[in-house]
DNA sequence: CAACAGGATTAGT
DNA sequence: ACTAATCCTGTTG
């Protein structure tokens, strides 16, 4: 109650426009590796990337069912509204998946000051950010949202302005979540109820397992698929494992009659998802070592193991639930 | 060298 | 009690 949470920012459109021409644009080019070296005085120009976007188009990018814009439009002036509405969508989708991972609260007005740290550290990762360091520990949500650009500048000369925009944007679709229940509105099943029902997978604030966390992000392959993929589909890739020669290993045990190779993930980037793993879990010296240890441990457990035929950072779940 | 396998111990719930 | 974090020794491709 007594919320009167000042409701400054309009949420206009420049926010999206500024959002779609150097966030949701960058990073869905893919972001190469260009890790901070790419990120000197700011936002002056946006470095276009002549790479192309591998995989946001799997259902990222609009033809969600109607717009074939597929890049032949000449993009009218209504396009372009929907282009909007379409990329606001996104960015709600992306802040809902967010919140999942992180499990914090969609609205930053209700962050903790772990819940802060957790954003931050989100925020840098998923946008190559330069370390922040520790400069704005022990803030809470409500006091990061009362500091103006100027104030996250101080803190943080180098990315403070990429960061205030960052957490405008999701101040904006807090704001536009709470004005857009007026009267019922039981969150109609249209739009994934974004309501704070907690994560399906982990029911009344358990902490989540490790291989619960690794199926949330197989689930986003728009999000996380750089990191970390399924690789089942295209049984092309599956015959040339064996590179080629008939290497006769000796025992050819094809036996395993059940069990084929579905439910197989391989972990691209092992240090990103260490990482990640380690902002959910408040464990900054998390690393791979260290999380493979635990997939390890669900060997014997029989939720994890190693697919038939083993490869690097390639593991398969045994029940594919 | 990085991934892999697992034993032992500690930490957090 | 259980899971995971940490740490470690040793193996493997």
């Amino acid at each position: 109650m007594g919320s009167s949470s000042p409701p400054s920012t309009p949420f206009c459109l420049h926010y999206f426009d500024m959002l779609y021409s150097e966030d949701v644009a960058w990073a869905a080019k893919g972001m190469g590796e260009t890790s901070q070296s790419g990120v000197p005085g700011g936002r002056g120009e946006v470095k276009k990337e002549p790479e192309q976007c591998p995989i946001i188009d799997s259902q990222g990018l609009g033809l969600g069912g109607d717009g074939e814009l597929q890049g032949e439009l000449p993009l009218e002036e209504h396009s372009l509204e929907q282009m909007q509405s379409m990329v606001v969508g996104e960015v709600l989708k992306d802040i809902e998946t967010a919140c999942k991972l992180l499990n914090i609260a969609a609205d930053p007005a209700d962050w903790s000051p772990g819940n802060v740290q957790k954003w931050i550290l989100w925020t840098e990762h998923q946008y190559r950010l330069p370390q922040l360091g520790k400069s704005f520990q022990e803030l809470s949500g409500k006091e990061l949202c009362a500091m103006s650009e100027e104030q996250f500048c101080q803190r943080s000369p180098v990315c403070g302005d990429v960061l205030h925009a960052h957490l405008d944007i999701w101040r904006s679709a807090a704001w536009m979540k709470e004005k857009a229940a007026p009267g019922d509105v039981r969150y109609c099943g249209s739009d994934s109820g974004w309501a704070d029902s907690e994560v399906d997978s982990s029911c009344a604030g358990q902490p989540i397992h490790l291989w619960q966390f690794l199926k949330e992000l197989l689930l986003k392959p728009h999000n996380y698929g750089r990191f970390i993929r399924w690789l089942n589909k295209e049984k092309g890739g599956w015959a040339l494992l064996g590179s080629g020669e008939g290497s006769v290993g000796g025992s050819p045990q094809t036996s395993h009659p059940h069990s084929p190779h579905i439910g197989i993930f391989k972990i691209e980037d092992s240090a990103q998802v260490a990482r990640l793993w380690g902002i959910r879990k408040n464990r900054p010296a998390m690393n791979y070592d260290k999380l493979s240890r635990s997939i390890r441990q669900y060997y014997k457990k029989g939720i994890i193991r190693k697919p038939d035929i083993s490869q690097r950072l390639v593991y398969q779940f045994v029940h594919p639930l």
